[in-house]
DNA sequence: TTACTTTTGAGACTCATTCTCATTAAAGGA
DNA sequence: TCCTTTAATGAGAATGAGTCTCAAAAGTAA
């Protein structure tokens, strides 16, 4: 746990932010489960929870936990994004049941491989990508 | 042109839909270009035109076309969903640029046979997929 | 502690999409 | 062709995820 607290506060000292209570609460939040979670069922995890944070914090926070590689975001195109904590950094894809929502995570090399190549023939450099099978 | 119509009609036809112009205007649209649009755009662009489809109408028809297989629904995750006619069914993928928001196409045989490994794997059917690079 | 600047909270706002419900119009039968 | 039934449409309200505003609160450096 002590290690997240000053995950956080090196990731914000990077970017020139402040490191406040909020942002923490938030963080550790995110932390407790490898769940792929909205941003609404973890302002609401945490408003149960008794600690206060607004909902404008919740998502103004993710966003920047996000920006310092400390969370990733999965855009799954429904119209709500979930989040994953990166501590265990291992890449992998997901791939996701359109009936029932269950997100399983992969990994294949070749994929990978094949999409590098992929992204070098359109010029592209990958930031960002999603298999949704 | 005609051949279009009886695309549609055979489709609605199919699932106990009625044939309307409204539908048949949206169809039309959609089989215009070979453009990556959200519906938004379809219907200011039949709107412009001077016919009369409502939005409403519009969002809905998109659905019954893609229900039916005519219309590709591409979810690229940014909040706007993106409708491509499957006139030429071939089967392709979309590279998305997130700068710029330029949608390329393509089509790679050995990522296909991955995602089907994958898949049965995990004991999914892929009904639909996204790479986003 | 002061002075400065960022962050927060509450709620208004945006934007894509869906819903409601009264009105209109297909489709099949008489 | 004219009815009758039932689905489709239009206009605008409603929804829902996410963003913005701005005054108040709280880090931070000196």
């Amino acid at each position: 746990m002590a290690k997240n607290v000053q995950l956080l506060k090196d990731g914000l000292k990077n970017e020139g932010l402040r490191y406040t209570s909020q942002r923490q609460i938030v963080w550790d939040e995110i932390c407790k489960t490898d769940d792929h979670r909205d941003a609404e069922e973890i302002y609401f995890k945490i408003k149960t929870s008794g600690q206060k944070v607004s909902r404008a914090t919740v998502y103004r926070t993710i966003d920047v936990l996000v920006k310092n590689n400390l969370v990733r975001k999965l855009e799954l195109g429904d119209g709500r994004n979930r989040y994953e904590n990166k501590l265990d950094s291992s890449h992998h894809d997901h791939i996701v049941c359109i009936q029932c929502g269950r997100i399983d995570e992969f990994m294949d090399e070749n994929i990978e491989k094949l999409q590098d190549e992929i992204a070098k023939k359109y010029q592209f450099k990958i930031v960002r990508h999603i298999h949704q099978l």
